[in-house]
DNA sequence: AAGTGGTCTAGACCACTAG
DNA sequence: TAGTGGTCTAGACCACTTC
């Protein structure tokens, strides 16, 4: 009797790691929390907010509190270097849920002058006018990730670049055909907690971080032509990168 | 007057990115907050506890709520790719502080039964022993990454890996040296919010992420010969990757 | 309607930090 | 020692979910 939040916290942490509180599972509610301890409502309810801040629990407002489920979407940077030699089943997070199919919505493009850090990359002047790709990626309906793409204006306007429907092969092959074919990519990553926009975006629950990727896509003569700003629910992705040494 | 917990955060959100409150600058205390909103103490507290869990801040006891700072160390993952049609300068987060120097510390060595994901993707039978080589890095003091070496024990045995201290050139020279060359590696990451065990070994502050990465090293002929957990804090990481389409 | 979480109050006591 | 954050209580009222 009588413990505190982190007490309680902690026993509930351990019934977890132990599988006695599996994937899915309810916890106890505030008002069991409340008669087994003997504290107050307030007490209860801050060991279960420890646990939703470690990304542990999910809370559903009128319904319970909820042992939370991890089942990644695979992220493969480099697609092109397939079979060959990387062994195949050898992956520390499950594969699973193969592929499951992904939408593409709340599709925007249009033009303004690039944010300072994109025109530096693109090497572009202060000021310098973008074509802005905006996007949304829902899987079974939830929004996992969104990406927004920039490409210096200079360079693609008159293509199907500026069109909603970029035709076969997309941007890259439009790209390609412009005389500006990227053929090497450089992706920087970072992680951390989202703003208050971003978690209504991606419609994140509280205790979980976005992984923020920004890929640049540069000629053969090294011209970067497009930078990509992607952010990931990162409960939902696990990245794989193949290194060549 | 009167507000609530949230939209006192918002104000002072809107403060921070705004740029009156700069990086490194201390927040409004409770009493403050108190006092201007006309709130009870536990409300202002609520306040500042949004942006810690955000990530946006970081309170530090007797003393008060601060800005956070960011600065970025970062992680090429592929090194050897360096110059040639990557550009210069054209990093989003600034390449900044070029290089801390990083202290290895707390090196453990020791031989056990693999893990079951280690395992299996090590290609070894259940419960085969491995090498583990356990490591704990800083900057300036700071734990800012911790590093696993699981080998299997039957291909390392004898080496000077089994040693504290491996010799010239490290791992991965004598694993060369075994006629197990590393030359292409995977590396799986994802991010996620850290156990308290994780938080007390990196000193983490509340509302950090941090990064899990596994690397797998192959051979010439696709064999895995190590799995390198690490955990990285992710307000102190920039990870960069670059690939050729 | 009963049960769940969401938020707030007004007060208490403690521990740490800084001058 | 004064100021800051850390934690808890006992009660209140509300909104949402489930049946």
């Amino acid at each position: 009797m009588a413990e505190t939040a982190r007490e309680i916290a902690e026993e509930l942490r351990e019934r977890i790691r132990s599988g006695a509180l599996r994937p899915g599972a309810r916890l106890p509610g505030e008002p069991a929390l409340v008669k087994e301890h003997g504290v107050a409502k307030e007490t209860a309810r801050r060991a279960l907010m420890l646990l939703v801040s470690e990304g542990l629990a999910v809370r559903r407002k009128g319904s319970g509190t909820y042992v939370r489920e991890f089942q990644p979407i695979r992220r493969v940077a480099n697609k092109r270097l397939s079979a060959e030699g990387w062994g195949a089943g050898q992956s520390i997070w499950s594969a699973d849920v193969g592929d499951r199919p992904m939408q593409v919505t709340d599709l925007r493009v249009y033009e303004t002058a690039a944010p300072d850090d994109v025109a530096r990359v693109l090497g572009l002047d202060d000021g310098a006018e973008v074509v802005v790709r905006d996007r949304l990626f829902k899987v079974e309906g939830e929004p996992v990730q969104s990406a927004t793409s920039y490409l210096p204006s200079d360079l693609v306007r008159g293509s199907a670049i500026t069109q909603e429907d970029t035709g076969p092969g997309g941007t890259y092959a439009r790209l390609a055909e412009l005389g500006a074919k990227p053929v090497r990519f450089v992706e920087e990553l970072r992680s951390r907690m989202p703003s208050r926009e971003e978690t209504e975006r991606l419609r994140l629950s509280e205790g979980t971080p976005v992984v923020e990727i920004y890929r640049t896509a540069l000629t053969e003569e090294g011209r970067a032509v497009e930078v990509n700003r992607m952010l990931l629910d990162a409960s939902v992705y696990v990245m794989e990168y193949r290194i060549t040494g």
